[in-house]
DNA sequence: TAGATTGTTAATCGATTAACAATC
DNA sequence: TAGATTGTTAATCGATTAACAATC
């Protein structure tokens, strides 16, 4: 139970924690300090510490981190030592391509539908499941109590398919469409469009050759 | 010329904006107030126009701003007014995703190549391109003065993809791979591991389900 | 003119960092 | 013990917000 509220920027941070210390354990180390978590992250070493310490006392002075420990704490902060059921709404490549991936099963999520409108789609496969009616969307979410959809339809699509799932009880959406979506209270949305990612890059690639150019003169 | 040092968190509200706009502009609207882009991203009105002085006076008192001007303007400041080259390592299905993504293209980017080292994947199609065997590489970035290289190849083969690109000259590296990779400094890494972003979102979900089960009860 | 909305100031709030005592 | 590294404090830094005069 937590008391105190923990600021926004330390629990985005806690999955790139987490992604070091599984890799790390991959590789067969068994501790690790926050000065080596720091440089793989890029992350001050202080505020890992800090971050950490919000949660508890985790660490061994002079030792440094369990590595082992500290994944099962994170996953239970996190919430992912449970598993999770998911839907993906749109089976075209995007969808397809999420449903494919393992790094999902691998990290607790389990999709237990693609769906789609389109009736050459329905039917075939995507990963593991077989493409459904879109029209069963409600009925599944309803009766396997899932709690994350994935909008992976085109812009045009977006609204009416996040509508849907927010009313069949869905909690958070991580959305996949170029589109702005709105959602009622209660519900997180994440927009996760790899275009607006790369806009926000592009205005340091072009100070970078700016001040190249300058140089260069 | 930029003289001002401008936060990071701003330049990361700046494609948000320009989406609203977008989409605004599309549905035949010709002015908008930071009250009105507010309501849409959930962003303060007063931060957005705090945001936007950063780089002068774009708004009309009484008015708002002019949505075509606008435009015009976060694009410039981006560098999204001209034309991005960019190639996608990697052609499995997230790669074909991208590779097909038509919002690339609304939005200044062209995809110049597909790489794969799978033979059986060398010479399919990839939206509009052939893919292309991984040794051509270099090559292509180096001719084509590529800037931006997106990673869509599995975590094993993540780190010798980026320690390429950035050795060919990329400068902004957009990684869908799982793997937590490292680059040169003077190239930009974006990570966009969708799992991350659910492990994030992971936390609030349980603590909403949390409360709910206390009210319930 | 009256109403609306910007640009900007000043106050608040929160996050980051350096430093170091505690302690393994 | 000596060296290392945590947990935590205190200081800095930057971002957010409310409020309002300027002005369309």
């Amino acid at each position: 139970m937590q008391l105190e509220r923990i600021p926004h920027g330390v629990i985005s941070r806690l999955p790139s924690y987490l992604g070091v210390l599984l890799q790390l354990r991959q590789s067969g180390h068994s501790t690790v300090s926050s000065a080596r978590i720091g440089e793989i992250t890029d992350i001050n070493p202080a505020q890992i510490r800090r971050d950490l310490a919000h949660f508890g006392q985790f660490g061994k002075r002079g030792v440094g981190y369990d590595i082992l420990d500290l994944i099962e704490r994170l996953q239970a902060i996190l919430g992912s030592d449970h598993v999770h059921r998911i839907v993906i709404v749109g089976a075209g490549h995007l969808g397809s391509a999420i449903a494919a991936y393992d790094g999902l099963r691998a990290r607790g999520f389990v999709v237990v539908a693609v769906f789609d409108s389109d009736a050459t789609k329905i039917g075939t496969r995507a990963g593991d499941l077989v493409v459904r009616d879109v029209s069963e969307l409600e009925r599944t979410v309803r009766e396997q109590a899932v709690r994350i959809g994935v909008i992976a339809v085109p812009a045009t699509a977006a609204q009416e398919v996040a509508d849907r799932l927010c009313s069949a009880g869905v909690r958070v959406i991580l959305n996949y469409s170029s589109a702005m979506i709105s959602v009622p209270a209660g519900v997180t949305l994440h927009n996760t469009d790899p275009v607006r990612e790369l806009l926000h890059t592009l205005y340091y690639l072009s100070r970078a050759e700016e001040m190249a150019g300058l140089q260069a003169e």
